[in-house]
DNA sequence: TCAATTTTAATAAATATTATCAAAAAATAA
DNA sequence: TTATTTTTTGATAATATTTATTAAAATTGA
């Protein structure tokens, strides 16, 4: 159980003039926790210890934290849109089976070359497949 | 304007076993013409000139076809899931401002490297930013 | 503590997608 | 061509998802 720094998740909303709640709060530090997760399972996880937040305060907060930039919106084929804590860049490998996903350190400079750097604002990059437990499991068959 | 070989669009039904119908054909020959579109964009080209084609159908449909691999799937940031037909690999450009959708031929095999060939199913690259028309507009003011 | 401002919860409203099913159309065989 | 089988369509009901509304509650800074 990791623990949870709280002054960290204020300090996120304060700079961007965003009022600190528990919602808020408790938001930010199960997709921290979770690392990607969409409304649903959010909206699963917060009913544990949480069970009186609306849903349409987890939408609402979301979106807002997504303008913000304090949240990474990240659409996936297949599945709902999933959100992350607003990081450097790295591409998401994710299992068709297992629709598991795993964070990817890629160095992308060889595909921007060519491009002018004032007319990119960000990339998103997908690698689909099945991941390596996955992989073993088919073995065993 | 554009002339659209129906029997090619034929032969991509009955390659996968699905009934060639007019409604097929039209959505194949709307999506052949623009490149990329969502199911809202192909309903309204669609009541031009069939009016009675219910959304029912145009949703049905396309998820057959992608089911089938004859239309991929692109899911784009703050916008409707886009179709187009199934192609050789191709990265997207998106402008944030206008929302218009390019293709971009890229060689992603230098990200690729490390990973094994049989784990990757296949790749979504999608590059936001501003077009060169949005940005010579900027220039202007 | 007080007051201004923002946020929340509940839920209504609006959108978007999928399911149902009888009628129509397509493919195939006779 | 016609009959038969199978699939697809259109209309619309049913679900699912997302956004809007608003009074009450909470946050924040003075
Ligand atoms: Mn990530
Ligand atoms: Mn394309
Ligand atoms: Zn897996
Ligand atoms: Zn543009």
């Amino acid at each position: 159980m990791e623990v949870i720094d709280y002054a960290y998740l204020e300090s996120i909303l304060n700079k961007k003039n965003l009022k600190v709640t528990p919602q808020r709060l408790h938001i930010l530090s199960l997709i921290k926790q979770f690392g990607h997760m969409d409304i649903d399972e959010l909206y699963l996880q917060i009913k544990k210890n949480y069970p009186y937040m609306s849903l349409a305060t987890i939408y609402k907060n979301i979106s807002v934290m997504v303008e913000n930039g304090i949240l990474n919106e990240i659409k996936i084929a297949q599945q709902k849109t999933k959100y992350e804590l607003l990081a450097d860049f790295h591409a998401h490998f994710i299992c068709t089976n297992c629709k598991k996903i795993e964070d990817l350190d890629i160095d992308i400079s060889c595909i921007l070359k060519g491009f002018d750097q004032a007319s990119v604002q960000s990339v998103q990059l997908q690698i689909y497949g099945i991941c390596n437990a996955c992989q073993k499991k088919k073995n065993l068959i």
